[in-house]
RNA sequence: GGGGAUAUAGCUCAGUUGGGAGAGCGACGGCUUUGCAAGCCGUAGGUCGCCGGUUCGAUCCCGGCUAUCUCCA
């Protein structure tokens, strides 16, 4: 056998399918753009759901290729494993071939057979493969075909083909839909040849390589199994796993696929290179030497997963997706501090040996993002480590502080308590608290732990699932709808297919009452939430007194359902997509007839809603254009969403916009509306239309041969007759499925509201049309005209007008820019308003002082204690405190009590000087005595204290009870 | 989607029975020194995130908002 290097292996792999007439195909993106329900692309198959569902097709009936896939975070969750063992990756490829509806059994193992043992070479009687055994209580007999087809085609020993159970050998996607028997191809690598019966028995040295499936059934809603008329193949091969069985390697970690990246990290680090030690089974980490061998794998596997992962568009943040890759990142830096003492960010260093090495099977590691696409990568690595680094160094100054009570408390453990704080607020991980517990020779209360992490789940779960809206999982097979009439929006008759309720669809009996469902037409004029647009709302109605379109005219969601005497009907509250099928979410009014499958209805959308939308949308359109038209051409959409409301838009760029820029943006779009453009829009082939020169389409998202173009201002046609013309950049052409107006007048006006930063490198506009913008528009240059009027005024009027105008900033929708405008000008009125308040306090802090002087002078002394107390003019209570420090500085040894009186305040201050503390006489005790001769109330220190009331008359007599108060205490 | 935390000087952060906004570093000025490093003395710099409430009085208590950190789903 010669030996062969990975990217030979996986290059032979695919030569071999495409010599057997299969179509080579790309890889999907790892991150999946367009199937909410998976974190990450997690198997090759992944990009032909939609072909085994039977809501999707190719033009080809053969693919094979190697998929990205990272299996982290969701349901097969590997991450903790993966270092600890040969095998467990985040990240790794899965090499695939597919047969849609053309060849089967036969063909598929035939040829699984020819690469392994002709191509490959592999010894024939190391060889081992399953097959299903079947399974009574399903009523399903053993899969003979296949037990047949391994001993005639392959020429397999009968004791070579072994029966596999359900368990193993029968694959289904989910409770119900496609799915059939499959056989897997084991390899025995004792060395003497002795491991056929270790088979699936998960030992290391009989391990599967190569998975067949078969799909051959469909199981439907009553969970019975059913042939399918359109047989599939899909199978999948562990590229990392038959690489290390093809160079001889008994660890993945072992292969050339691992090599380069080992090097790097040797090199980074100035660890010993790497020697391939495991942790013993059960043992938690090993000795030294072993640690740092499962730090190799742990930061080469992550170092593949994050590199791909960012490539691919995912951003790393706290939740979800992003969050998942933020645990894989620190992951692999904590061991690398830990074990490898790299205390520096170093990630970023090893991105290099990466793309050179996979560059090229995955070109887009370099060429992404307009060929910077490494920087990028580091870029962001280099951050996030330091972000951790810093919530590291946070961890261990608390830890510190936890550890000594732990010592103080003579406890010796650091409590539960602690350790759980540490990492749910301040995410420091556990295993770092353990660790350094054991440096001070402290353990930890690793129960106690564990039990509020439970309890914290708990909640999280109990939180997250109270809210879910209508359940879009749906597992039966749906009847498609047609829903061309969605671009005209007009009431529309149709027939009732079904109806969806709780993940199961109905094709027959009544539509449930009280209780939110879906319902499914053959066709209908709702449009179904999909490329940001959300769905419609409006009415569905039965139709058996015939289409009477006036009736329905109106159309407009409340209100008008139970007027005019009629059946109320169905009322939709949202319209969602699943596959070709529309449903239409909503319940049925009360009082409303019965709605029976096979009834026919008249489906209404809410005219002014959709009428918002559609403003919103095409003005989409023309902000996407503008955007690009002011900041350049490497912004791009990276999501959008458009309701009745508002547009939002979200895209690519690095920093925040200015406020210039924002005013450029608005005009751009404001100037399209104005001219009046027609929209025009039309189904082209994809390869054609992504020739026009100033197209636009979301990065990474998947779109179908034949695409809808919308452009505006110039028909599909002219610019597919001069595709590369460079004046099309002039005006907006995208790819869209989204309904839209007819001319770009009908939106009236646009408002930018707001720019935002999303995530690191991704901003986030918000603006308004119609009568919205019109209304920002107005407020704008309202609040700017009342700015502009406080700035000719001064003092507490000007003080108030700011109050005024800030508040009505944050409760009225005005432009960005106006927003921003008004707020810098609002800060140096500030600036401006509190230099003058201090220059009005030092002048009336003289003023007081002045008084302060002549009471002192004139001051009664008992038993050496100066009794000043008087009336001083008005000021702010720190000219009071700067009076009062003064006068018991000055005096030697004073009580001093000052009051100051403006139209309806007076305030009262106290202090006492050490000879008068020194008799009992506190001057919080002053305060109550006084205060309420003023009509209010005080308290403080014994040395200072404060009051206030609002009673002016109250001063003399005040002023008479305190000097009295104090003679008597201090005599 | 749910929970926890943070927001105080240019930076890092202190600041509890609610009652005079602070430290260290940095900046600036002066002194000392041949110069540098440093030392000594001094000065400036704060709407205590924003809005509202309670209170005679709020950096502190309560409610809302925003931003950041963090855990979980």
């Amino acid at each position: 056998m010669t030996l062969r290097t990975s990217t030979e292996i996986r290059q032979q792999f695919l030569d071999f399918f495409r010599s057997k007439q299969h179509e080579i195909v790309p890889s999907s993106s790892v991150v999946p753009h367009d199937d909410p329900t998976l974190l990450f692309t997690n198997a090759g198959m992944n990009q032909f759901k939609d072909v085994f569902l039977g809501t999707g097709s190719r033009a080809y009936t053969r693919a094979a290729d190697t998929q990205k896939c990272i299996r982290a975070g969701g349901k097969h969750n590997d991450l903790d494993d993966v270092g600890k063992d040969t095998y467990h990756h985040t990240f790794f490829e899965m090499l695939g071939n597919w047969s849609f509806g053309d060849y089967f059994k036969e063909e598929a193992i035939s040829w699984a057979w020819e690469l392994l043992t002709e191509v490959w070479g592999l010894e024939k009687d190391r060889l081992y493969a399953t097959f299903f055994e079947g399974d009574p209580s399903e009523d399903l007999a053993p899969d003979e075909e296949a037990r047949r087809l391994w001993a005639e085609k392959a020429g397999l020993d009968p004791s070579h083909i072994v029966p596999g159970n359900k368990k193993d050998n029968f694959w289904e996607m989910g409770d119900t839909g496609p799915c059939g028997p499959c056989s897997e191809i084991h390899i025995d690598l004792t060395p003497d040849k002795s491991g056929g019966h270790l088979v699936n028995q998960g030992d290391p040295r009989v391990i599967e390589i190569w998975n067949l499936v078969f799909i051959q059934y469909n199981r439907g809603s009553d969970g019975k199994l059913n042939l399918l008329p359109a047989k599939h193949v899909d199978t999948g091969m562990g590229f990392e796993r038959v690489t290390a069985v093809l160079q001889g390697k008994t660890s993945n970690y072992d292969s050339d696929v691992f090599a380069p990246l080992f090097d790097a990290i040797q090199k980074r680090s100035g660890a010993a290179p790497y020697g391939g030690r495991l942790p013993k089974s059960g043992e938690r980490g090993g000795d030294p030497e072993t640690l740092i061998d499962t730090s190799y794998r742990v930061i080469g596997d992550h170092v593949r997963t994050l590199t791909f992962a960012l490539t691919d568009g995912a951003v790393i943040s706290n939740e979800g997706r992003g969050y998942v890759l933020r645990r894989i990142l620190r992951r692999a830096v904590r061991y690398g501090r830990q074990y490898m003492g790299m205390t520096d960010p170093f990630l970023a260093d090893l991105v290099d040996a990466l793309v050179d090495q996979m560059e090229p099977a995955f070109p887009e590691l370099r060429a992404a993002r307009q060929g910077r696409n490494v920087e990028h990568v580091k870029d962001v690595l280099r951050e996030e480590e330091e972000s951790f680094g810093r919530t590291l160094d946070r961890g261990i100054k608390l830890f510190q502080e936890a550890a000594n009570v732990a010592v103080t408390h003579a406890s010796m453990k650091v409590s539960g308590e602690d350790a759980f704080r540490l990492h749910d607020t301040y995410g420091f991980p556990i295993d770092l608290t353990e660790l350094m517990a054991e440096e001070r020779g402290l353990t930890v209360d690793i129960g106690e732990y564990e039990r509020l992490m439970e309890e914290a789940r708990e909640r999280a779960r109990s939180g997250g699932t109270e809210r879910t809206g209508f359940d879009l999982n749906i597992v039966d097979p749906m009847p498609s709808t047609n829903d061309a009439p969605k671009y005209d929006a007009k009431p529309t008759e149709a027939k009732l297919l079904g109806f969806v309720q709780d993940g199961r669809f109905h094709a027959s009996g009544s539509v449930p009452r009280e209780t939110s469902v879906g319902l499914v037409l053959g066709r209908t004029p709702f449009y179904g939430e999909q490329g940001g647009q959300v769905g419609d709302r409006g009415w569905i109605r039965l139709a058996e007194t015939g289409v009477d379109g006036a009736d329905h005219g109106g159309g407009s969601g409340a209100g008008d359902g139970s007027s005019g005497g009629r059946k109320a009907g169905f009322r939709v509250h949202d319209t969602q997509r699943f596959g070709d099928t529309v449903i239409h979410i909503g319940e049925l009014e009360p009082g409303s007839l019965d709605f029976q499958v096979d009834a026919i209805v008249v489906a209404s959308v809410d005219e002014s809603g959709r009428a918002q939308i559609m403003r919103n949308h095409t003005t989409t359109h023309l902000l996407n254009w503008a955007l690009r038209d002011v900041l350049g051409d490497e912004i791009h959409q990276r999501g959008s969403l458009l309701d009745t409301e508002k547009t939002r838009f979200d895209f690519s760029h690095g920093k925040p916009i200015s406020t210039d820029e924002l005013v450029a943006i608005e005009t751009g779009v404001q100037k399209g509306i104005a001219a009046g453009l027609p929209v025009y829009a039309k189904e082209v082939p994809q390869a054609e239309a992504r020739e026009v020169h100033s197209l636009r389409a979301v990065f990474g998202e998947k779109y179908p041969d034949v695409v809808r173009v919308v452009s505006v201002g110039v028909p599909v046609e002219d610019l597919l007759a001069s595709p590369a013309d460079e004046k099309w950049m002039a005006y907006s052409v995208e790819f869209c499925g989204g309904t839209h107006l007819a001319t770009t007048a009908d939106a009236r006006s646009f408002a930018l509201l707001s720019e935002e930063g999303v995530a690191k490198g991704v901003r986030r506009v918000v603006g308004v049309t119609g009568d919205l913008a019109v209304n920002a528009h107005e407020a704008g240059k309202k609040l700017e005209a009342d700015l502009a009027a406080a700035r000719g005024i001064t003092g507490d009027a000007q003080k108030a007008s700011l109050q005024e105008i800030q508040t009505a900033l944050q409760e009225t929708a005005v432009p960005v820019y106006v927003k921003q405008r008004i707020l810098a000008e609002m800060t140096t009125l500030h600036k401006e308003l509190r230099k003058a308040e201090k220059a009005q306090a030092a002048e009336s802090g003289d003023a007081v002082m002045d008084v302060a002087a002549t009471l002192l002078g004139s001051a009664p002394s008992v038993s050496g204690v100066s009794i000043v107390v008087g009336q001083v003019p008005e000021a702010p209570v720190d000219a009071l405190r700067g009076a009062v420090d003064w006068i018991r500085d000055k005096s030697g040894g004073a009580a001093v009590l000052l009051l100051s009186a403006s139209e309806d305040k007076v305030t009262l201050l106290a202090a006492m000087s050490k000879g008068a503390l020194d008799k009992g006489v506190k001057a919080g005790d002053l305060i109550k005595e006084i205060a309420p001769l003023v009509g209010g109330r005080g308290g403080g220190r014994p040395d200072m204290a404060q009051g206030g009331g609002s009673d002016v008359s109250g001063i003399p007599g005040a002023i008479e009870r305190a000097k009295a108060w104090l003679s008597e205490r201090l005599g």
